[in-house]
DNA sequence: CGGATCACG
DNA sequence: GACGTACGTGATCCGA
């Protein structure tokens, strides 16, 4: 056996203690803590995973500590009686740990009398007198001894949660010497935690310039007597029992009996069966998915959790409560605190430090995140235990008295070790926004948990329609609460009459921010276990909540527009409707509004009697583009110059008048805002301004975006995908043709014309891709015959044609739609649930409706994961090549436009194209490639 | 404030 | 026999 074998050894009790302070504070669907838990199952799974990588396992032990007592204790009684008792929440999950390794069907070893590391000292060398290279698995500085090469076989160790491999170099790095004489150095500095007694008064620092310089502990003590008069002299000379005592219990035992022979560690796969039934008892959802995806078809990513109860009481009945609802008071308003005093804050903040996590809510002075002024900030740690801390009330008039605040930097200089801490969960409704706004206070808020976006992930689609799709908090609070919080317009007034929150006497701000805080915790506790149950762990985790600090940084970059350039257009533009509307009336006859749809179709079909005219269900008339153009094409002069005068109206009022207005004067950029829940189907939206509908279609709409520009010595670079959505669809329907011509990187729409029409020319290409575009968006005869002009006989018999040329298309539609009717949501590949309420509407237009969105839905969303994962991964995939700099500014859908200083292009796109093609993996193998297009230019414009 | 229109993917 | 026709968005304007 040529093979180099590879033994992993991991320490699995020193592993939870650490997940436990580092991840926030999960449970599962019973309530049983399982944050550190979960961490560990993770760490598990990235390890079998490295299975087959070079330096990857080929045997694995878990080795766990049996109990608290070890010969070391038969040496000195006091050794390990310092430890504080387990934290109450890790406590039940030790056994946890034992269960999820049986679950990976790995060996679990353990043995009375001796620790853990003693036992993973033993296998370790008993594995390197083999010749076996060894990892172990921990970040135990004890542990540290044995790192190093012999007999040809090396010890090294992995710090999972630092991700950090630790050799040679490493240790010396820390402690000064090789690992052979990081004992002699523990044994001189102790160890507090462990109640090592070392030598009084000797630190790490010390310790391991003795042990360098002597050589050993005992040359060290040795040497003492012959030292020139010292504090260390002495110290060293009465601590030699100490230390020596010491260098026994940091000594590891490397010869402890085998419990089991090495060999019965060999890997031999993860059998599915068990680790699914642990992964599914402790609603590790996430994971499940991955399991199934690996060993199932990746593109048929079936629930193994379903909530088969759960979709029969969807249909007809929208909402889902199916978790008990958690025990809780009603909200009392007047419970909340005003916090006025600096101690008073301090004391917020070690309670919120202590209940690990904390819901969060800050007033400002805007809706627009990146400008808004903080006004304050309000906490709750439980059902009505929630405070406001004023930051910048009653500024406006300058002869009132100011009500008692903590001054703002003392309040964020409080506040921000909390917000940043890794151990603190921050809980907010669209967070994204608070995020923003601490950011210009220097707070980078993390790590956090948006009930928004929790919402959006459970109940996306389902019929509750409202401002904000139903993910409000002021409509989650009456759903899942049954609590109407105040509103803001009942502070702060609406129209003329509203002052800003600033304005806002502390008492009423405090009821109405605090409640908000309190609001936000409880609408947590009713969502968050729902995500495991329900299967909304994975979107969750690992597509939407990496998004928001991504998104809340691109919000902040914000883009560059030329002023200037707008400003011209604008002039243009006026001057331009103004000559067309004179035309327009010279030809009407009479003036009238050309603006107002109602009037022009009165002119044009009934006072010009064109032909035509077809009124809605408003009883107004048609005047859309279509129509336009028909009239046009008739020979009408007047509806070519309404077309002319909407399109340059339309850009002027929507774009160059608009933009203008939305540049941050603080910063000279325009910021957009995106929400994360503003498309059913896991897209994302713009508003504030819309820069996902820049104009690009027409030579005079391009202008627009030649407004659009980089910094000085920088460039925009803009990549997208190549016809995302069909590969999608050529994946999932899994339609052979259409994969070869993606593999063969051919023109789709010209291979879907020779399929279809024997021939590619202009026109039947053109046909072709109103036909590819007809499949994604759910077909109909009619639909389509619009479009193709042509009769829906004939449009009927290309739908047939496209069937028959591209099986599998039919298939996909049919089994999409069987499974929305059944379970009432459709998914991504990614495991992205939007639901359907009125799919089984008996309304026909209805249910049609419901039909076509939902065979949309997943080729749409996928698209949408796809590129969401693009983002999270971007930053950290260019700050690891030194590109920290390149500035991600805008997603437009299946366009992703940086801003980097022009040296880095060359550098850059590759690496941007990389992380865009292989976002996918490893969740899913899609069986075609994603294209990417990248170009560069001075204007949003040029980079296209 | 709803409808019509049109900008984008 | 009538229904009413492509998926997903947001901004602006008109007119009640």
């Amino acid at each position: 056996m040529a093979e180099q074998q590879h033994l992993y050894l991991v320490d699995g009790s020193s592993y939870i203690f650490r997940a436990y302070h580092r991840l926030p504070p999960l449970t599962d669907p019973e309530g049983t803590p399982v944050g550190a838990v979960y961490g560990y199952t993770t760490m598990l799974w990235k390890l079998a995973e490295d299975l087959e990588k070079a330096e990857g396992p080929t045997h694995l032990a878990v080795i766990l500590d049996k109990d608290s007592k070890s010969f070391r204790n038969e040496i000195y009684d006091q050794y390990k009686a310092n430890r504080p008792p387990a934290p109450e929440d890790l406590v039940p999950q030790f056994p946890l740990i034992r269960d999820a390794t049986r679950a990976f069907s790995l060996p679990c070893i353990e043995m009375a009398g001796y620790e853990a590391d003693d036992l993973i000292a033993s296998y370790a060398r008993a594995a390197q007198a083999r010749g076996w290279n060894v990892t172990i698995v921990s970040s135990d500085k004890d542990l540290m001894q044995l790192v190093g090469e012999q007999n040809g076989a090396r010890i090294d160790m992995l710090d999972t949660m630092k991700n950090q491999r630790i050799f040679r170099e490493e240790v010396k790095e820390k402690f000064g010497v090789g690992p052979e004489l990081v004992g002699d150095v523990l044994a001189l500095m102790g160890d507090s935690v462990d109640n090592v007694p070392g030598i009084f008064g000797i630190g790490p620092k010390t310790a391991s310039k003795l042990i360098a310089e002597h050589g050993s502990l005992t040359a060290a003590l040795d040497a003492a007597p012959e030292m020139k008069p010292s504090k260390l002299k002495d110290r060293l000379t009465e601590g030699r029992f100490d230390a020596e005592l010491s260098k026994v219990l940091v000594t590891l035992k490397e010869d402890c009996e085998l419990p089991e022979p090495l060999d019965d560690f060999k890997l031999d796969g993860v059998p599915a069966a068990p680790l699914a039934a642990f992964l599914g008892k402790h609603g590790f959802t996430s994971l499940l998915r991955r399991l199934d995806g690996g060993h199932g078809s990746p593109s048929r990513a079936t629930d193994l959790n379903p909530p088969k109860q759960q979709a029969q009481s969807d249909k007809g009945a929208p909402e889902g409560n199916r978790q008990p609802l958690p025990e809780m008071p009603p909200i009392d308003r007047n419970a909340y605190e005003t916090v006025q005093t600096i101690e008073r804050l301090e004391h917020w903040v070690e309670r919120a430090f202590a209940a690990r996590q904390v819901a969060v809510d800050t007033e400002t002075s805007s809706l627009d995140s990146v400008a808004a002024d903080i006004v304050g900030v309000s906490l709750a740690l439980g059902p009505n235990d929630a405070c406001y801390i004023p930051l910048a009330h009653g500024g406006s008039d300058m002869f009132a008295e100011k009500p008692q605040q903590v001054p703002l930097a003392d309040a964020i200089a409080a506040l921000k070790p909390l917000l940043e801490s890794d151990a603190v969960l921050k809980i907010g409704q669209n967070i994204k926004y608070d995020i923003n706004v601490l950011a210009r206070q220097g707070i980078a808020v993390a790590p956090v948990d948006d009930t928004m976006i929790l919402s959006f992930t459970l109940d996306a689609g389902r019929s509750h329609d409202g401002i904000g799709g139903g993910h409000g908090m002021d409509e989650l609070s009456e759903r899942h609460l049954g609590h109407t919080p105040l509103a803001f317009k009942d502070v702060c007034g609406t129209g003329k009459k509203q002052i800003p929150f600033g304005e806002v006497p502390l008492d009423k701000a405090t009821e109405y921010a605090a409640e908000d805080a309190d609001v936000t915790w409880r609408l947590h506790q009713h969502l968050k276990p729902r995500l495991s149950v329900e299967g909304g762990t994975r979107i969750y985790e690992r597509v939407d909540r990496p998004l928001i600090p991504v998104v809340a940084q691109m919000e902040r970059h914000g883009i560059k527009v030329d002023r200037a350039q707008l400003a011209r257009l604008s002039e243009e533009f006026a001057s331009e409707t103004g000559r067309l509307e004179k035309e327009i009336h010279a030809l009407a006859g009479e003036e009238f509004t050309v603006g107002s749809p109602k009037q022009l179709g009165d002119i044009l079909f009934d006072k010009l009697g064109y032909k035509g005219g077809k009124k809605g269900k408003s009883g107004q008339y048609s005047t859309d583009q279509s129509v336009l153009e028909g009239l046009a094409a008739q020979g009408a002069e007047i509806a070519r110059k309404v077309l002319e005068w909407r399109h340059l109206a339309k850009l002027k009022s929507t774009y160059t008048d608009a933009l203008q207005e939305q540049i941050n004067p603080a910063t000279g950029r325009v910021h957009t805002s995106y929400s994360l829940v503003g498309a059913q189907t896991g897209r994302l939206s713009s508003t504030d301004p819309n820069l996902q509908n820049i104009p690009v279609r027409t030579p005079i709409g391009r202008q627009i975006r030649e407004a659009f520009v980089p910094e000085a010595g920088n460039l925009l670079l803009a990549a997208d995908y190549s016809q995302i959505e069909l590969r999608l669809a050529a994946h999932m329907a899994d339609v052979p043709t259409l994969k070869e011509a993606f593999a063969n990187g051919e023109d789709i729409h010209a291979r879907t014309a020779q399929e279809m029409f024997g021939e590619v020319t202009r026109d039947t290409r053109a046909r072709a891709k109103t036909i590819n575009f007809a499949i994604l968006y759910g077909i109909s005869r009619w639909g389509l015959a619009a479009r193709l002009e042509v009769e829906p006989d004939e449009a009927q018999a290309m739908i047939d044609t496209y069937f028959q040329r591209f099986p599998g298309i039919q298939r996909y539609i049919h089994e999409t739609l069987e499974s929305v009717r059944e379970r009432g949501y459709s998914e991504t590949l990614f495991g992205r649930k939007t639901w359907f309420p009125r799919i089984n509407s008996k309304n026909q237009a209805e249910r049609q409706g419901s039909e076509r969105a939902a065979i949309n839905a997943p080729i749409q969303g996928t698209s949408a994961d796809i590129i969401k994962r693009a983002m999270a991964r971007m930053m950290p995939a260019l700050n690891e090549a030194g590109l920290g700099h390149v500035r991600m500014l805008l997603q437009v859908h299946d366009e992703l436009v940086f801003e980097l200083p022009e040296g880095d292009v060359s550098k850059a796109s590759p690496m941007i194209e990389r992380v865009m093609a292989e976002a996918a993996r490893p969740a899913v193998e899609l069986s075609v490639p994603l294209g990417v297009d990248i170009g560069t230019g001075t204007s949003w414009d040029a980079a296209h």
